[in-house]
DNA sequence: CTCGGTGCAAAGGGTTTGCATACAT
DNA sequence: ATGTATGCAAACCCTTTGCACCGAG
């Protein structure tokens, strides 16, 4: 939101950091403790107050996606284009998967006179690997 | 989870109290905190905790549902059966709609070996008054 | 009588914020 | 030079928890 009045953004070496430990995350969708702790092997200095700031910046402009885990930290993402997720709620593990259209709840909202402007669909269960480890352990 | 094994449940007094403040909040889908508010006109003495507690049991056994919104508290829901909601980011409005069924996350998720146990869908966007009061101010 | 539930208050975790300083523009 | 971004630490919000007492079974 508000990615329209950017009046006087600057780029600083703290952003360009967090962006790229976001972006080389690959599969992990780390939360901000876990970017602070990548970015800190690259600037020691950096606190956890200014990668909050830069996450939430990078995710209103768009730039990384951002994941809300009811009862657990928000998770980020790499890839800021469309799509859902599944986590273990054993492990925590977060997988992305392909989105899918909410026909019958858009459709429900916009007949109520409400603008939808973003839905996220989360997936729960228990992954591949706990699953493995709880039929054979 | 854990419908099953439930060895002394105790029924209490603040139980029903909380469970009948949620099954008479109509569309509201109160916070704890609202849900606090309505049983103190009832049980005065009542703490907080409790009702998070008894909201929490609640919500395992299956009475009544709660609805995790990014960023805000968690809402309650006197319809346990599975749907989704609609929630406007301007006054938290909260709306039910439809279940929309993940039919491509769900394939992937399993193709990939997880058990999905659970979704939850949540519709983001202004709702028909905070539109109104944007565009005729 | 038992032991699960309660009230109270304090702790908890994730995230945000106020402030003086540092630095991008 | 101007004012945004930073580092630091404290504050914040929602929720959970430890403990002694209470009361449902």
């Amino acid at each position: 939101m508000d990615r329209e009045r950017l009046p006087g953004r600057r780029r600083t070496r703290q952003l360009e950091v967090v962006l790229e430990a976001v972006r080389d995350s690959g599969v992990e969708h780390p939360s901000a403790d876990r970017v602070f702790e990548r970015v800190r092997c690259v600037l020691p200095r950096i606190s956890l107050g200014t990668v909050y700031r830069n996450l939430q910046r990078l995710a209103a402009e768009g730039q990384i996606g951002a994941v809300d885990v009811a009862g657990r930290s928000t998770r980020y993402d790499p890839t800021p284009h469309e799509h859902d997720h599944f986590i273990c709620r054993i492990c925590g593990r977060l997988d992305d998967v392909p989105v899918t259209r909410p026909a019958a709840g858009l459709r429900a909202a916009s007949r109520a006179g409400h603008l939808v402007t973003s839905h996220a669909l989360l997936l729960r269960g228990v992954c591949r690997d706990c699953r493995r480890s709880a039929t054979s352990p």
